[in-house]
DNA sequence: TTTTTGGTTCAGGATTTTATGAACTAACAA
DNA sequence: TTGTTAGTTCATAAAATCCTGAACCAAAAA
């Protein structure tokens, strides 16, 4: 495999962006890799011998990879090994899915506020303002999702 | 204290949501906390009692939050505890530092991109199409803040 | 001066998360 | 039928995280 200090570094940089996100460490650095190699895939081996993990790290972080359906593989004729890469084509789906967290929150402070005795409290009015800001996101992403593309066409 | 069932469930389903966003077990807690009691604020020992756990456990989490910028406290005359509670004036501040992590996906998947040697592939348009999403992004929050402010006044 | 209140600090223990290694499977090859 | 390749599975080891308890401190009260 060889790569260069250059993309090894953001081979860890990527990998700490995804921890961040609560995604493990092998699983951060495996997305990492896909990103930087040239052409954009890797066998099992690559990735172990690269990463410098055992096969069941590796395993146990493509599966969960695949669940997720970020990465697939595709095999070449005459070969077993698997070839590993994201599936770039759905990376709005992905997004989409981070955009419904605002839901999320929205219903969350709505519990909340409807738990309150006192409605008229300052603290319950900025409670009130964050779930409208919330509802007016969750109106507003998808319009954006839109005018990004209608821009590119 | 005593707090109904339903405001403690509402306590751990909050807990969970700052678990998620990478911050510890006890942080999200009180962050719970301090959204559905009322009035908005707790005392040291009334967090402590609340939630079970060591005057350590609390002490740290609160220097965590207040170091933050995202709990602050007030004293009563004639009394020595400190009345806890969040400092709800700027959630909006607080949003803007997660719009920045935009920022960051761009300049990363910038960095990705320069080192390519082909950018003539499929992979390397997704990912030019994903960076100039998030240039998009960089330009469009703030515009969607301004117009959410427009829309209350 | 001593005690009480309201915390803070930190070593170490418990728990959780993450990675390993050994045993296993399935498919193909010799 | 035995060996090899390309992984998977799972018990457990190793590491990281989280919490506790004990000692401590500063300010006010007794």
């Amino acid at each position: 495999m060889k790569l260069t200090d250059r993309k090894r570094e953001i081979i860890e940089r990527v990998g700490v962006a995804y921890e961040k996100k609560g995604l493990q460490p092998v699983v951060g650095r495996i997305m990492g890799l896909l990103l930087v190699v040239e052409p954009a895939e890797a066998t099992f081996e690559e990735i172990q011998e690269e990463l410098q993990v055992s096969k069941s790290a590796v395993s146990t972080a493509l599966t969960f990879l695949q669940a997720k359906e970020t990465v697939e593989y595709t095999t070449k004729p005459g070969e077993r090994k698997r070839y590993f890469r994201l599936r770039m084509r759905d990376w709005k789906s992905e997004l989409k899915k981070d955009f419904d967290e605002v839901l999320n929150m929205e219903s969350l402070i709505n519990e909340i506020i409807e738990l309150k005795e006192n409605k008229e409290t300052d603290f319950c009015c900025r409670l009130s303002e964050m779930k409208d800001f919330f509802g007016f996101m969750r109106k507003e992403l998808p319009l954006l999702l839109k005018k990004f593309e209608a821009s590119r066409k």
